[in-house]
DNA sequence: CATGAATGAGAGTTCATTCAT
DNA sequence: AATGAATGAACTCTCATTCAT
């Protein structure tokens, strides 16, 4: 009766669900129950299909990052320059964390807690992002287009900036009930994207152009 | 438990039993029993002085956000110019924050969340240090020595970047057992802030010094 | 606990121990643990089905109102004239209530405390009792069988007495050890609602007959 | 520094919120704490006055009963004849009721909870209510003027009905949004003692008058 | 695959009571 | 006589997880 698309759906069903929720809440704000209803599933299901809360926490982790990554991937190819990968990472991220909402509070909530919810090999999925960013900067620095690069620091900054920004958006709005351009509520994607690129590579700028 | 009916020390012990469990683990992965487990002090104390686990909650915010607040803005005092408040305001959170590593974590997860556990009114904490920031950045940006100045990215790029750097110390360490230059695992303090604040004073440089 | 998966027969037992407990010692003076134990059930279980302690009691309530209405009307439809069917109405609130002695303690303590545990709508039971009486009463005193009838008095004291009557049998044997035929201790039910009903239509007497 | 008066005045104050806090939530559903917070007194003095909870509770109760009884007994010296001791006895009872409404409450709570939170030397102030009216409608039996009395169930129709009827004026109020003649909710003390009396005198009369 | 029933541990919170001052 | 600090048990309720069908 019920055949492989069911089974498919159910499961896209649950990792949905518990995106937004687990990004909502987090990992011990989040009931199993909660989800299940969320997603209109029984219960048990989500333990036939993840084994446990822990392990779907994981997929949702991985499939978000994964997804991430292979959009900067494939945007990068576009790509000749150092400059324009960076810039193309920038935007890439920057317009997935805006669509994606959660995933910039995850990321924050993860890094924050030192990922205590995540086995260590799951690592993998934040650091391949970072090794994208780092071989960009390191490539330019050889060019002598980027100077005084700390790739980690410089991951940070992008993301930092990125994901506070973004996950912040309707704190900044509950607290300040006047317009403020401090604050910069309505500032869009496109601004924050094209404001961060500009000022990193100011910041990096070496004494060739690429 | 202890005895001592010394209403200060034990109100103390809580408080800083609670800022580290709370930074380690976050509001709902700590038990209030747990905390007072670490504080030695009997459960009901919790309840008699905090009323409840939010309120504690709120207390470790306010605590620590007090904490900095007050420091900056009395090592901010020795500058004169612009620059030099910018580069106290950096060294000085980064100091904080390097010797107090629940703050960053405890930021992060706050403002990842978007700070579903506070009540509007400790917002105040938050933004009493933007401010300080942000009159630093339109002071300097008048007289003509920063350019270009968003002020809420700028503090977001900051303190995302402190914040991200030593909420991740070890898990960086986990996670790469070799020494790997790229992500700065022997970089101290001094490193970090002074690279911040090399990188983001190129990153506004006007046509004045200042 | 037994695992029988009969959540028909599970949620009897809860309602049966319930209603023996609330009627014994209030609802502020059960716990659910108590409940949980009496009944052979998981404590979840209580929550699973009841939702919480309060919708419980309602149950409770609920459950012996229905009962007690069902079966006034079910006998009083053998009576023709109002004089019978007030007889009915006290024989068998008299019978269902020393048979249940649950529902007079439990009966007294909600109306001696104004319905606190009760939300609005669950008054519907205690009214629908009231207004069988009532109806009762006033065709009575169409016919003229009935005299200077205040409806909610009359009903007051019949409830009143029989329920005062039946809970404190247990208390009237506890405080006088020798036979004292002033509390009637070796009163039984029939001579309990043939005082009361007797007295009652003396008390009513109207001029004609009926 | 403090004399005896101050600490008379304390142990009242303490006593009447008692009354009334008990009367309304009953002896489980009050906290000592709020009884002291009500009464303005330091929690542990309630214990230094009464020992313990279920003591102060039992003064309670004590106190308003002894005070209705002398009233009674005050007021019933005015009666010659049985029929008048009766009257008196009634309107008293609903006089006192009727202004402290507290009583209500707490007699059909205890009675109804076979006066579980009670020792058993204290249904002494019970039975000496009772024994007054047992005393009067014996004492007219004999003289014929009573006709077949079972005292018992006599004084739980007075008291029983009277306590009803004052203990359900709110919850009548709450359900009725209408003027509904049939529940009296504009019924007034004098109305409801008389009607009672009327009644009740109806019920119980011999051939000899008195 | 899917469901609802069941479990046991532990969560936050409140309580009656006592102690030290 | 009075206070605030302290205690330990109990309470209501929720949770992650498993089982039987």
């Amino acid at each position: 009766m019920t055949n492989e698309r069911d089974s498919i759906k159910t499961k896209q069903r649950i990792i949905v669900s518990a995106i937004e929720l687990f990004a909502k809440d987090g990992f011990d704000g989040v009931s199993v129950d909660l989800i299940a209803k969320k997603a209109d599933v029984n219960k048990a299901m989500i333990y036939y299909y993840f084994k446990n809360k822990a392990k779907l926490y994981e997929k949702v982790i991985k499939t978000l990052l994964d997804n991430i990554y292979e959009q900067i991937v494939l945007d990068i190819k576009k790509a000749k320059k150092p400059r324009d990968e960076l810039k193309i990472f920038i935007e890439t991220f920057c317009n997935f964390a805006w669509n994606n909402p959660y995933l910039s509070s995850l990321m924050l909530a993860e890094l924050g807690s030192g990922a205590k919810n995540l086995p260590s090999d799951m690592f993998v999925g934040l650091k391949k992002i970072f090794l994208l960013l780092s071989n960009i900067l390191k490539k330019g620095e050889e060019k002598g287009c980027f100077f005084d690069v700390k790739p980690i620091i410089i991951h940070f900054m992008i993301i930092g900036t990125i994901n506070l920004f973004i996950s912040t958006k309707d704190l900044r709005n509950r607290v300040v009930q006047k317009i403020d351009a401090d604050v910069c509520n309505e500032c869009d994607e496109k601004e924050l994207s094209s404001y961060v690129y500009k000022k990193i590579v100011k910041m990096l700028k070496g004494e060739q152009p690429c």
